[in-house]
DNA sequence: TGCATGTTCAACCATCCGGTTGACCATTTC
DNA sequence: GAAATGGTCAACCGGATGGTTGAACATGCA
């Protein structure tokens, strides 16, 4: 019995697949193109997507020969949510997540995590 | 190299540990009393609450011969702001967000997740 | 001192996970 | 039709993970 958010945060886990979602928050990119910046067989990013599409984080499209990769953001939405109910005994500083996210947040130069 | 969002991401993955999280939302405890709603041995308890740790989601502290367990909010928050980066395409619903929490949330009398 | 209590450690086991390689399938292009 | 391109599948491997049991350790109490 295997909940959505078991999926989701071990999915979450690997920092491939975090780096894999930053690159996606740019463009929708086909699965050869997902792959190129990875010093990693083709076949094991197409699992790690796989495992991203499973968990609801992605949706891949086929066209023609080509497999194309996107954000689909509920399950991270949901994910988030969930978390935030550990963060309401202390109430979420706006200004300074503002400032997190602007210096800590994906950027394309960096695809770290 | 393991990154602080793998440990944490990770530890979030399993449901037991989310359940003992939720737990601790509600107050401290003692790791038998973490231990007793579970119908697996201390000895597993024991090693879920170590990844809880080490993940710097809860904290351990030692009074007499009894651990208790405490929630520890900032790796939590900081995957969390590291998800809200994925949503900045599309506003938080805070309406939303609220009624979710209010049906959603761990309570106390529902430990699945 | 000696026993009960609270917790961790160590060894072990089955399963999962992340990677590889090579074969295979589908689509486009020549 | 044949070859190149895009992607997945299957089998395999080593290491991590989640559980068990039994022993050990530390502390409190009679």
């Amino acid at each position: 019995m295997s909940d959505a958010l078991d999926l989701t945060f071990s999915a979450l886990a690997d920092p491939t697949r975090r780096a894999i979602l930053a690159m996606l928050l740019e463009d929708d990119m086909a699965v050869t193109d997902v792959a190129e910046p990875f010093a990693m067989s083709l076949a094991a990013i197409s699992k790690h997507l796989k495992v991203l599409a499973d968990a609801g984080l992605i949706a891949q499209e086929r066209r023609g020969r080509v497999t194309w990769c996107k954000l689909d953001p509920d399950a991270m939405r949901i994910a988030s949510v969930w978390m935030q109910g550990f963060g309401q005994f202390d109430p979420v500083d706006l200004d300074g997540l503002e400032r997190f996210l602007l210096h800590e947040l994906p950027d394309g130069d960096d695809l770290s995590d």
